[in-house]
DNA sequence: GCGAATAGTGTTCATATAGATACATGAAGG
DNA sequence: CCTTCATGTATCTATATGAACACTATTCGC
């Protein structure tokens, strides 16, 4: 029964999918007549008909504007987590603390708890290829304390970087994985700003 | 103007967003009265007009359902991509070609078009890890023929695995990102699956 | 003690909206 | 030739829904 569209009923989908998503608000049966120009409010019925029928679209009878798109349906939740800027892997470097965009994803992909308070950088630099995190891969950050050798976004003495929590005789300090980056003993404070939860790279 | 929503409000907040993403149907004044147990509709009204006031959510006025989350609104369009099991990034295995889950995320994070035919894959194995390809990482491949040197999932000699396409001599081979791991030379066919554009790593 | 915000009840009204029914036309398929 | 489907027009109806108005009670800051 899930044949494929026609053109008009391609346009209808497309209509549908375009509006809901830039307006958040789905059409109703006489938005959609007029948008196509339609003298009958009938024609707008019949194609959504048309479209439930094929199972593109579910409707709730009874309900005005009550089209859904099943396949959003089963969609687990998304987050939407801000992007604020790069970070150093390599030398300290300051952190830009503008959100320069948005990453939304479905939280179980990242394996995020629900209230979990993230965040996400660009990493520049190589110092932690060892750890196999790449100059250009994206890093999701949970704001937490951190454990024993997890990777962490640190403010050391005034610089931000990526690099591993390493704690020996009591004292902490960042490690770079990479044998040409010396290890950062803070001179004075270690403020740990997240602790690495997810990573993300772009390959194309 | 954004002020913390009181204990109620709250609980009308989680009730849209839970609603709306379960059902895909945003509720009604009624809806609410009822889910509530308000005895007048205008309670609902009221809610909704305080939400409103504190920036949570938009109303399009005269339109039903028209209840807006401003953050959903501004997001990039989502992309289901199906996850269809394992694949070995070590010695070749079969791909199990059942739909186990799904990866739900904004087109832009992985720079895909949006035509792009894409599913993804977990990597199991450890021949590419010179290639910063983990054991447990999720891969994103696209449908298309490879380029010299990209990275793809292929069907060799019946068996499916995660290698980097190299052409010497005019003669397609796979290669592995790891010194231990010996190069794939077809013995008759080589069938590429996809190509990979982008990986998701779940550190946590 | 006053005003504003919160959280409601009770009632009425206008209209937004789904939905049904009758009819037309052209293309596809058996 | 007849049926089905796609794509419409034209008209009417029931109800789903937002919205306004009058009124009450409590809490909180000033």
């Amino acid at each position: 029964m899930k044949d494929t569209l026609t053109n008009r009923q391609q346009e209808v989908y497309d209509y549908l999918k375009r509006e809901s998503r830039e307006t958040g608000v789905m059409p109703s049966t006489r938005e959609i007549q007029h948008f196509f120009g339609f003298a009958s409010q009938t024609a707008a019925m019949n194609h959504l008909r048309a479209l439930e029928k094929k199972q593109v679209i579910q409707r709730v009878p009874g309900k005005a504007r009550a089209v859904i798109f099943p396949d959003e349906l089963d969609r687990e939740e998304i987050v939407d987590i801000p992007i604020y800027g790069n970070i150093a892997a390599g030398m300290g470097q300051d952190v830009d603390h503008e959100k320069e965009g948005c990453l939304s994803i479905d939280i179980r992909s990242l394996g995020l708890k629900h209230n979990a308070r993230t965040f996400a950088l660009k990493v520049r630099g190589e110092s932690m290829v060892d750890a196999h995190i790449c100059d250009g891969d994206t890093v999701v950050l949970e704001f937490r304390e951190p454990r024993k050798n997890d990777v962490v976004a640190a403010l050391i003495d005034g610089e931000t970087t990526l690099k591993r929590y390493v704690v020996e005789n009591g004292k902490p300090f960042l490690r770079a994985e990479n044998e040409l980056f010396p290890d950062l003993i803070p001179a004075r404070e270690l403020i740990i700003q997240g602790v690495l939860v997810a990573l993300l790279r772009n390959a194309a």
